[in-house]
Formats: structure tokens, sequence, C-alpha cells
DNA sequence: AAGTGGTCTAGACCACTAG
DNA sequence: TAGTGGTCTAGACCACTTT
């Protein structure tokens, strides 16, 4: 039809600006490389610094970028594999390299959520509830934070409510936990932003964008414990496996340049 | 109250501006109600519209709010909790109102993740592959979109190739991989964002956040299929029963106030 | 045509890290 | 102290939906 459209849609700069720097990632930078800072990449764009971060947090988004305030952009290697086990064994044993790590034991509030998903009805008594904090590793980095939710009343043979709070306590619960035979377990997960004590945690601003993983542990007589665990969306890609790891080879390729 | 004085905290501007809305929401906003639009809601609170904006962001990313060009922001309503099966029923059966819809079936291209997924070796020739696309609709709304890939090697008694690219394609190709009886799943979760064409089809801009579950389906000769699926990761839980779906009530509450 | 959210700009200052 | 990313401003225009 006569003329010719140059751009007869017209896609958003930051959107563009994301393209062009993935394609550049694959191609001429390696993993853990330093980007320009940001101000460079705005001008040698020809755009805004406030667009160029536009599409530095896509690519943050995706696992693609890592950046810290003082430092600089870095290139980041693929997301790391957390398994989110389907087994029982999981209270345990599990990889030696990314097993949970006991931080705290206190007896305290239970948000609304967990109330109802732990079948609390109303506001009167319910008894103590242990709330267990753990974190969980991965090649040396944080990857997880967890609250786990304990009513005393799952773990009846236990002693330990006169135990200082800490990281003994916890595992005192937890093995007894573990001795109440479960039956199975709910689990859902959802995309969140990091309160202010887990992005501590997890070497994060508050904001940063989490995989919000809620477990509902089932014993004999009803929902024995509730779980909420907040992985790092950025560095992790969960797995559930029925028969292995899943192994996702990116098709990043690695080359050389170093400038 | 028109004006609200924000704290001279060291707290940033629009992670305090996010608290105070998410507790507005909590007590003064029913579920669909429609809020002032930015630019009268970043002179009540004192802040430019790119801090206000920066704080909507964040709610909507938590799925509290969803906003619309043109329209509007509204308050979102909780999370629809999607089930992601761990069965195999799910080829078939599900529950009606959740159930996979297939949209088309062309022989295409295999993305290089893919590929290494399927057990694919190197560039060489790997015999066709069914790519189809599916979507998913919850309430009403579109919810996921999927790209399930079949070598046309795990579907040989299929003589479908000569039928026309489609939905009735893709249903002889899916009813063909049901029958050979898969021996279980590997599945994971990552963050991603929207692909444009994906985006199209959640009814979302690209961009959006989504949750890209990858599913590896084995059969008794390895790799029989993969699944890409994006979510919508501002409405959807995604649910793994064991034993159920998990029911959570947020703690939101749903008063009056019409304005 | 009017009103909404989405994009973009060109500055400024702050918080943090490292030499 | 110098350099980085993080926050914030006050505008402008665009794309879209509804009236």
């Amino acid at each position: 039809m006569g003329t010719t459209q140059l751009e007869p849609v017209q896609e958003p700069k930051y959107w563009h600006l994301k393209t062009v720097l993935s394609e550049a990632l694959d191609s001429d930078f390696a993993v853990g490389e330093i980007l320009p800072n940001e101000r460079e990449l705005a001008a040698r764009f020809g755009v805004a610094r406030a667009t160029l971060r536009q599409a530095l947090e896509q690519l943050e988004l995706e696992g693609r970028l890592q950046r810290r305030r003082g430092v600089g952009t870095t290139v980041a290697p693929p997301r790391v594999g957390v398994a989110v086990s389907t087994a029982q064994r999981d209270w345990n044993g599990e990889v030696a390299d990314q097993a949970w790590q006991p931080v705290d034991c206190v007896t305290g509030e239970v948000p609304t959520a967990v109330r109802s998903l732990l079948g609390f009805r109303e506001e009167p008594g319910t008894g103590p509830v242990y709330v267990i904090r753990r974190t969980r590793v991965s090649n040396g980095q944080p990857v997880a934070a967890e609250l786990l939710y304990v009513p005393a009343s799952s773990v009846p043979d236990l002693s330990a409510i006169d135990a200082p709070a800490g990281p003994a306590r916890a595992r005192s619960v937890l093995r007894e936990l573990h001795r109440v035979n479960l039956k199975g377990q709910d689990r859902s997960v959802e995309l969140g932003s990091a309160r202010a004590d887990d992005a501590k945690e997890l070497d994060r601003l508050p904001g940063a964008p989490v995989l919000v993983v809620t477990t509902r542990y089932l014993g004999v007589a009803g929902t024995a414990a509730v779980s909420v665990a907040t992985y790092r969306a950025d560095t992790c890609r969960l797995t559930f496996g029925d028969s292995g790891a899943v192994e996702i080879r990116h098709e990043r390729q690695e080359q050389r340049r170093a400038s």
C-alpha cells in the first residue's frame, strides 16, 4: 500500500534496549564480568539513565544480571536449581550443600494467613506456637529464608519450652516433629517481595522479588506445621523432582572479552 | 486526612508509601474498587508520580492491585490457586474450570534450552518436533500460556503430520502422547518476564512478571516431551498438592466504603 | 475528547563500597 | 575520597479505553 511504514508498532525503548543488552551478554560477556556503569551505558545508547535502568531491572529479574550498590553490575551465572523436595526426608537429610540451617526458635505470634492454614479458628486461646527461623545456602550464597510455625500441640512429648531460645531449641523441635509421622504435604508457590528481615537474611534490598513457598505439613490430626519459605527469585530455580533434578543448560555462551 | 505526612525516616519513601497503601487497602477498600488516579494519589501523599508508581508496582507484583491502561487501578481479588498437578491425569481430566485449551499445533523450531532438555545432542538433524500451544483459563481470566514440545519420535503411531495445523491436530498429538505410558516428570519453577506473544495471550503487557514452569515428561525411552508454561505471576498461586489443594485465606478484610 | 496508566527525560542527591 | 547503584523530582508526551 504505497509508502513503507518504518515502525508500524512502536516498541518501548527500554524493551528494545533489553533485547540488545541480552544479546550482548550472550556474545560479548563472560559470567562475573563487570558491565560499564549505568551513566556510561545510558550515554552509549543515547537514553536517559532511568530508561537504561528499566532495561537492567528486567534483566536482573530474569537472573541475567546482578547489581550491587557501591560495586557495579555484573553478569550473573545461570540460576541455581534448588530442590523443593516432595519426599519427607527433607527434614534431616538433603544434599549437604543445600541444607537448611536452624537460626533461631522462639514462641511468638502467628500471622493471620498462617493461622487459618494451621486450622486455628477464632481469636481466643490457641496455645503456644514455636516459630523456627531457618536459612538455606547454596554455593556459599544464601538462597532462602524460612519461618516454620509448629504448634506446641504438634510436639506434645517435648519439654524444651524452658530451653533457651536459639538454634539448639530449633533442632529439638524439628527432631520431635520428625518423630510424629507426617502423612503428606500441600505446597504452593507465588511471587512476593522480600520483607525487611528476609531481605537482610538474603543479602538483598527490601522489596526484592522472591518466590514464596508455603508448605502445610499434615499429621495424623490435621495440620502439624506450616512453613513459609522465601527464595531469591533472581538466583533460584525451584525444582520439584518426581525422579531426579531437572538440569537446564541455558543457551548462553561464555566467551572471551575482558576489556 | 487529605494529605498523609510521611515520617522523616531513613526508609525509602516508596517503601513506606507501599506500607501505608497496603494498610489502606486492607481497611478502606473492597475488592474491585477503583483507586484515585496516580496523579491525584501522588499529590495527596506529596510525592512525585514516579515515586508513587514505584509503590504501586510493588503492590501489583504482590497481587494486591491491578492496573489497566486507559482504565485505572483497581483492588485485586486474592490470587487464584492454580493446580500444577503431580499426577498424570492432567493430560485430559483436571478441574473443568481450569483445563488447558489447545490453540494450535505446528512443526517448528526448538529453543536451545529445550533441545538439551529433550536430550538432543548437536546441531544436525533431530527429526521433526510438534509444537503445541495451549492456554489455561480460570474464572474467565487467562492465567497461563504453554508451549509443549513433542518430538515426532515420541508419538510414532501418529499419522497426523498431514492433518492441517490447528487445535484438531494438537488434540490428536496429545491423545497419542497420552497413550504412551509416562514414567514420571521433572518440574522446575522460576521467575521470568512475559515475551510479546505470551503477554498477548495473557492479556498483559510485554515484560510482565510470570512464573515459568518447565516440565520434562519422561517416557520409556527418555524424555518424551517438554512443556514450558508461563503463568501470570500477579494473579496466580501455583499449588502442588500431594493431598488436595491448598486453601489460603488472606488476611485481607473486605469492608464497606463505596465513595 | 477526556481521562487513565505507560514511557521517557535531565537533572539532583543519597547510601554504600572500596582503594 | 571517588565511584557505584538507589532514590526522587517535575515535568512532557504517548497509547489506550471510555464517553
